[in-house]
RNA sequence: AGCGGGGUGGGGUAGCCAGGAUUAACCCGCUGGGCUCAUAACCCAGAGAUCACUAGUUCAAAUCUAGUCCCCGCUACCA
């Protein structure tokens, strides 16, 4: 039984904190799962709205510009161009990659800010902030150094010592010191506006209790935070960068990043549907509870999704849409380490695409997506995973099937005369992968959707091998026919099933198949209507080609790459 | 330290929430065989796992309970 989709599907992406390029771990579960998953959503004929943006504001970009010797918005401004340019080379399908800097988004958080003051669910407190005479700023904690004082190691940090493991308060440090000019920190006095995050326990831990989709990892951590008790949790920052805090009394304080970024879900909807001048359209996917939104963050900001976000949307009394699902993987590791910039352990994205096609690497990371474990990247992997899956056995039964078709039925397909059992159980068995693959893709397991994909060409594999048309082609050319008709229909459904992971691909045999318009344009039921005898298909070329270059090799062309990026203006 | 997640053949993963209907599944690799339409690609068969360890619950445990060891993340002013 069909169960009817809700029309309106939101799909959102964490918004990537722009001080750097993100690297392959943060777009894995972010930006990549969202683009599949807006596609599938689209191809089913809903109304997808896929929205993200930069993360713009804060201290680490403050710093960043200082030390470039630019603004802050002159810094932002080159990397929120840059980063979107990024995620389009990856295909990324957003409607709306918007900004933290957005008029709207700016306008709409202080607006959401006063309506939970109104609410009653803000209060003032002073309290003791480190603050850098030199530098005229409040230090966050982590912008603090010093010795720890349990185990003496010279630069812990002020929220936690990276040697001992110790949790710190910046005031227990000895000897501490600005990270920024390396003077040393004095004690001030400052107020801040706080959100009551207590007096929302009860309607959260329902809304966590009653979401049925939400992965159990997900909704048992956020739980638990909740059962350790919700702290007042500060909005306010002492930073100039940000947007300015509203309440009356807070001039010259901005809003704390982390509830900046995150109603930014619901700013980018509102900015997307007046620039496609529906103003009122964005109540469809916020207000109407029949409504898919739908999150994917990696699993280091869990509960910035389903406390803070939740708790905002809450205490907005506006009745938005908590998150429906809230889908959060696990790490890339590089070669067994976690991905580090100053280390330079890790592949960046725009270093990837230097490399090797996107699709290779779409197929790849979703294939090899974290979903209940902390994953590594090693070369080796992604060399068999491209060569083995994507190229041969996949790149290469439509090459086998559509070079067949077109040198010996002329490139059009071929007339089934007697669709047999055995023809039968493989349309049939194609039928049942390209709806496993529709529930994986709903459920947030991709990985397994794609391989799922890779699967339904190793049936169409099996299924020549099984026959040998080519050999029927002697002595029984009317089965041969038949056969090749069937392991078009093979092809057909790929076609359409891959074209959320490998978008280029999909589009590139789309028209090999001579089908009308785009792949992406399509209908995931098209996967499953059939190519009409006759219809004439253009000549294949090669998909993929295999990956020749051992791991050393690799390594070797990266270093080379990032060369290159180093020397060109960003 | 507390909390959460993880530890499954040589490598990479799924299964675990709702214990048995599978001989612990899948991919890579390995061994043997087949095929020759196709990018030396494809297909079949086989070898290979005390499901981290220990103790329990049960007729039955990879799956539930308790403890131990190891890896990852979070711990609220980094974002």
């Amino acid at each position: 039984m069909e169960i009817p989709l809700p029309e309106k599907v939101l799909v959102t992406s964490a918004w990537p904190y722009i001080n750097v390029t993100p690297h392959l771990g943060n777009l894995v579960g972010s930006v990549l799962s969202a683009d599949v998953t807006a596609r599938y959503y689209r191809l089913r004929g809903d109304d997808v709205l896929m929205v993200s943006g930069s993360d713009e504001h804060g201290t680490p970009i403050e710093v960043e510009a200082l030390r470039q010797g630019i603004t802050p918005k002159e810094l932002t401004d080159r990397n929120h161009a840059r980063v979107a340019e990024l995620f389009r080379k990856w295909d990324a399908s957003f409607d709306n990659y918007t900004r933290t800097e957005s008029p709207v988004h700016k306008l709409f958080v202080q607006k959401t800010l006063l309506e939970i003051q109104k609410n009653g669910y803000i209060f003032e407190q002073d309290t003791q902030m480190l603050y850098c005479l030199d530098d005229q700023r409040f230090l966050p904690d982590r912008f603090v150094e010093g010795k720890c004082p349990y185990c003496g190691y010279e630069r812990a940090r002020g929220d936690q010592c990276d040697r001992c493991g110790r949790l710190l308060e910046p005031t227990m440090l000895i000897e501490p010191y600005c990270v920024i000019c390396k003077t040393t920190p004095t004690v001030k006095t400052t107020r801040h506006w706080y959100i009551d995050l207590s007096k929302l326990a009860k309607p959260l831990t329902q809304y966590l209790q009653d979401n049925q989709q939400l992965p159990a990892n997900v909704k048992n951590f956020s739980l638990n935070w909740i059962k350790e008790g919700l702290k007042p949790r500060a909005v306010t920052r002492d930073v100039e960068w940000g947007i300015p805090a509203p309440f009356p009394g807070a001039e010259g304080k901005t809003i704390y990043v982390w509830v900046d970024a995150v109603l930014g879900y619901v700013s980018a909807t509102i900015e997307q549907c007046q620039r496609m001048g529906q103003p009122e359209k964005w109540r469809e996917y916020w207000l109407n509870k029949q409504a898919k939104t739908l999150y994917f963050v990696g699993k280091d900001n869990i509960p910035f999704h389903t406390i803070i976000l939740p708790a905002l949307l809450l205490a907005s009394g506006e009745g938005y849409n908590l998150p429906w699902n809230v889908s959060a993987t696990e790490f890339l590791q590089f070669k067994g380490e976690k991905a580090s910039k100053s280390q330079r352990i890790g592949i960046w994205i725009d270093e990837a695409l230097e490399m090797f096609p996107v699709d290779y690497w779409r197929f790849f990371l979703i294939a090899t997506r974290p979903e209940s474990k902390d994953t590594n990247f090693t070369w080796s992997a992604f060399i068999d995973k491209i060569n083995a899956d994507l190229n041969d056995t996949f790149g290469n039964f439509i090459h086998r099937t559509l070079s067949f078709i077109v040198s010996k039925f002329d490139g059009e397909i071929p007339k089934p005369t007697k669709i047999d059992k055995d023809d039968e159980a493989i349309l049939q068995s194609i039928k049942e992968k390209v709806e496993t693959a529709a529930q994986e893709l709903e459920n947030s397991k991709l990985q397994s959707a794609a391989n799922t994909l890779i699967g339904i060409s190793r049936v169409g594999n099996q299924y020549l091998n099984d026959k040998e048309p080519w050999n029927l082609m002697k002595t029984d050319k009317e089965k041969a026919a038949t056969i090749f008709y069937v392991a078009a229909q093979v092809v057909k459904a790929i076609t359409v099933v891959s074209a959320p992971f490998i978008p280029e691909t999909a589009e590139q045999l789309w028209h090999t198949l001579n089908l009308q318009g785009s792949a992406h344009k399509s209908n995931w039921d098209e996967a499953l209507k059939p190519l009409e005898p006759r219809h004439k298909i253009a000549k294949p070329k090669p998909l993929f080609h295999k990956i020749e270059d051992d791991e050393a090799k690799l390594d070797e062309q990266l270093t080379q790459v990032r060369a290159k990026l180093a020397s060109q203006p960003k």
